[in-house]
DNA sequence: GTAAGAATGAGAACTACTATCATTATATAT
DNA sequence: ATATATAATGATAGTAGTTCTCATTCTTAC
């Protein structure tokens, strides 16, 4: 997705939350955007720029969690990622360096993806489950670890 | 597995490892073992005994992870959940409540256990990335907080 | 038993994160 | 355009979970 269609989408629903997308947040989104899987505060921090205290890196998380722009994810090292939510990026899955904890997104084809869902249906109808998503994640090396 | 051939197996890791298996190690497997999910140090604070002090707790699970023993969870909130190793407890899966963060284990039978893997093998391999394990998690609202 | 090394307990320290509050920026009304 | 109300920000203090330090106690090997 282009960054200006992002960015309309983002706008139109923080305005629709009476919520100002703001420059902080602006910028943080773009970051995001950018970003090749999910980002600690920590990255964030060094992507956006030091000026920007942490404190307010928070807040903005916190903020655009709420209005599920962005998603946590809490698979590595128990350190918290945010990437963009599902509706903005298209759902997609993840490979988590066991080495060094890095998190690349990974596009699955449409078939692999309707096989994921039809074995996690599967899987929880035997325990009386009923899901409401999934998470795959592949764990390897990353490139740089190897 | 019954305790008394889980304690066996864990005995012999340890000597193996030349680190002993005292009392204390003892009452954090056997409360991982009769858990039917991974568990925060906070919960196995309260059901091995609060007079285990945290700092032991925490270095025990620390000993029992670098052993191999155990094998910490990050799936939730940002919260260490601890689990048995798989080969101690064997492969399994995890059903995460989206509500309070409880995650359970669950058992995949075999023949759906054989097309994660072979779905895994065939998204990693588009991504030029070799797996060395995969975590599936299905999300969903536990029976307590339906 | 004694000596050497390992494990433990108490508490300090550290890191990731959250709350507070005074200041600044933005939006709306006039 | 100015005034007013409200939202966002920055600096900083506080909290929770986890790790480190070191003195003491327990085990193991001799
Ligand atoms: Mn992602
Ligand atoms: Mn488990
Ligand atoms: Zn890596
Ligand atoms: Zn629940």
């Amino acid at each position: 997705m282009p960054i200006h269609s992002l960015d309309r989408d983002v706008e139109e629903r923080l305005s629709d939350r009476d919520v100002r997308y703001t420059r902080g947040r602006r910028r943080v989104v773009a970051a995001l955007h950018e970003a090749d899987g999910p980002m600690s505060a920590a990255e964030l921090h060094g992507k956006v720029g030091a000026d920007v205290p942490l404190s307010s890196l928070y807040r903005t998380l916190a903020v655009l969690e709420e209005t599920e722009v962005v998603m946590p994810h809490f698979g590595a090292r128990g350190i918290t990622r945010y990437e963009l939510a599902e509706w903005l990026t298209g759902h997609h899955h993840h490979l988590v360096c066991v080495d060094c904890g890095t998190v690349d997104d990974i596009n699955v084809p449409p078939q692999h993806e309707a096989a994921v869902r039809v074995l996690v249906e599967k899987i929880a109808a035997a325990a009386a489950f009923s899901p409401s998503a999934h998470v795959l994640e592949i764990e390897g090396s990353c490139s740089r670890c190897r």
